[in-house]
DNA sequence: ATTGTGGCCTGCCCGC
DNA sequence: TGCGGGCAGGCCACAA
């Protein structure tokens, strides 16, 4: 599913375009656009501006133009198409096949240039001028030190803490596992008990696990991925996996090395 | 303020 | 072969 790596692959694709102006906007699904926002005031506020870049907080893809910024959210099963072609195939819990139906949220450009969105789900959305205030910093910026004073403030579980995008903007519930696995703690651990040393090691995991499944393909592929279901054992050590729901989310972790 | 819960969306997969 | 129920999780509204 998408989370910030895929996104990040989303927006690489989407920067192909900048310097190209807009020639118009399809938006097919009311439901799709969010803020209030309609198909008319998007046409209004957008054709004829030029996408002059394109940023990525967290899981939100923000294209820049010399008129309003739009925010692209894609939910867990939605992709970015540029002139028809994603960077990623297939996405976890969503089927390879395409369906025009699907296409949610289109830009034309000139030059005959396109940008779509394609979401079977229709969990993804679009703004206008999103507000990114309430958003933390992204996950890849995030310093040892705030994330330290971060889980000291909380009594939420640490999987919780990093899976709310106002502390820390990313993660995704596939990373969080990851990166809890890797650096071996207890995704239920509640956060303000995470001493000094270990909110250490969980910065370096946080990062590793980030750059690392970047250049692997994917939040899909991280280690414990393969031990995802019920009944696995452990990767590392062969211990019995545990689920859980832990911040809402189905959590899988390894009662022998994570404590 | 913080933390937890339920609902939304819909395709896919499993068991019958 | 078809069908129904459970499942997936990012995000938001809402409750306490």
């Amino acid at each position: 599913m998408p989370e910030m790596i895929e996104v990040e692959y989303y927006r690489r694709v989407a920067e192909r375009l900048v310097g190209h102006s807009l020639a118009g906007v399809v938006a097919p699904d009311a439901w799709y656009l969010k803020g209030n926002t309609t198909a008319r005031a998007l046409q209004v506020a957008l054709r004829g501006t030029t996408l002059t870049g394109t940023d990525r907080i967290g899981k939100l893809l923000l294209l820049e133009t010399d008129g309003p910024t739009v925010g692209l959210r894609f939910g867990m099963t939605g992709r970015l198409l540029v002139d028809g072609e994603g960077p990623i195939e297939k996405l976890e819990y969503a089927s390879g096949r395409g369906d025009p139906v699907w296409v949610r949220f289109g830009l034309r450009f000139e030059g005959g240039h396109t940008m779509q969105i394609e979401d079977p789900r229709r969990l993804g959305g679009v703004e206008l001028a999103p507000d990114v205030g309430h958003l933390g910093v992204d996950a890849l910026v995030i310093g040892a030190a705030a994330l330290r004073r971060g889980l000291a403030a909380s009594r939420a579980p640490l999987k919780a803490w990093l899976l709310d995008q106002h502390h820390v903007a990313g993660i995704g519930n596939l990373l969080a596992d990851e990166m809890l696995w890797q650096a071996g703690l207890d995704p239920a651990r509640v956060a303000s008990a995470v001493d000094d040393r270990e909110a250490k090691r969980l910065h370096v995991h946080l990062r590793r696990t980030i750059t690392q499944l970047m250049a692997r393909g994917g939040s899909h592929t991280g280690d414990l991925q393969v031990a995802r279901r019920r009944g696995a054992t452990c990767p590392r050590d062969g211990a019995p996996l545990q689920r859980r729901t832990i911040g809402g989310r189905t959590t899988y972790s390894c009662p022998a090395h994570q404590c």
